[in-house]
DNA sequence: TTGCATATTTGTAATGATTACATTTGTATT
DNA sequence: AATACAAATGTAATCATTACAAATATGCAA
């Protein structure tokens, strides 16, 4: 659950990245946090330990992730590109009330829309938003 | 499939909002065109009849259709947010060659995720993205 | 080791979408 | 017509993201 340096390392060889300070650093906050950060909230979390970390480098090294499958982006809400490091299909619960977000296991391949059968498809993403179990529990105790 | 404007003014007031001339031609603009308009493009569309039409309005306009659920939100490209006066469950399909979004039916409560069992669910998106068929046809054309 | 080429990081400035807010315009009612 | 209220407008501010140039670090050849 929480890999080592060596582990994150291998991993961004793997997809063939060198592994960098800082690459090493950001890809450690995905994997062990799990959160669907924003570029903001990983910065303002790694400039504590690293106080030369540029905001261009969380962008940079976040679109060479992207681009290379070791994250993806999370577009559930307007004005707000989160990004995880969790590449297989899961769908994402927003609450409306507490702003959490919940990955949930869903088997999107059951859908299998008729309409997108000579369509090639990459990515798929599942957006769910209300009030999550928690907030639920808050309003009537 | 191209309702009249009393039509659009009838649509309006069923949800308790004034039917005015900027609110209509913008209903109008996302009901006939159904083409998942950014806020940019209704503006760019309308102010070519309505020179004074204001990009403020514009957003007043859909934030009132949002709350009002005349519309819906499309979050499927960061950095840009598109709209849509389909309320209906359906999915969205973005084409990563030709920017196209396709609409797609799908029936999504077939997914009914164990681990979202006490949560409230207010809104379902399915967002995919790949090649569209006409472009697949192109590059092997 | 030194020097050079390249990759990575950094900082600043620009861009662009969205929002805040004050002013103006339009509408309805008496 | 006068007033009150709602809607639309224009300008300025905000904030995330990107562009770009300079600085730093890394790897490799001599």
């Amino acid at each position: 659950m929480t890999p080592s340096v060596e582990e994150i390392s291998e991993h961004l060889l793997k997809h063939n990245i060198k592994p960098s300070y800082q690459r090493i650093k950001i890809l450690e906050y995905l994997v062990t946090k799990r959160n669907h950060p924003t570029a903001d909230e990983i910065h303002k979390e790694l400039v504590k330990e690293i106080p030369s970390l540029s905001k261009t480098t969380i962008y940079n090294t976040l679109k060479t992730f992207i681009e290379t499958n070791l994250a993806r982006v999370i577009t559930i809400e307007e004005n707000e590109t989160r990004y995880d490091a969790d590449i297989s299909d899961h769908g994402h619960f927003k609450c409306d009330e507490c702003g959490s977000i919940y990955d949930f296991r869903v088997n999107i391949d059951i859908l299998e829309p008729d309409e997108l059968e000579s369509f090639k498809i990459n990515e798929k993403n599942v957006y769910y938003s209300g009030i999550c179990k928690k907030c639920i529990s808050k309003e009537e105790g």
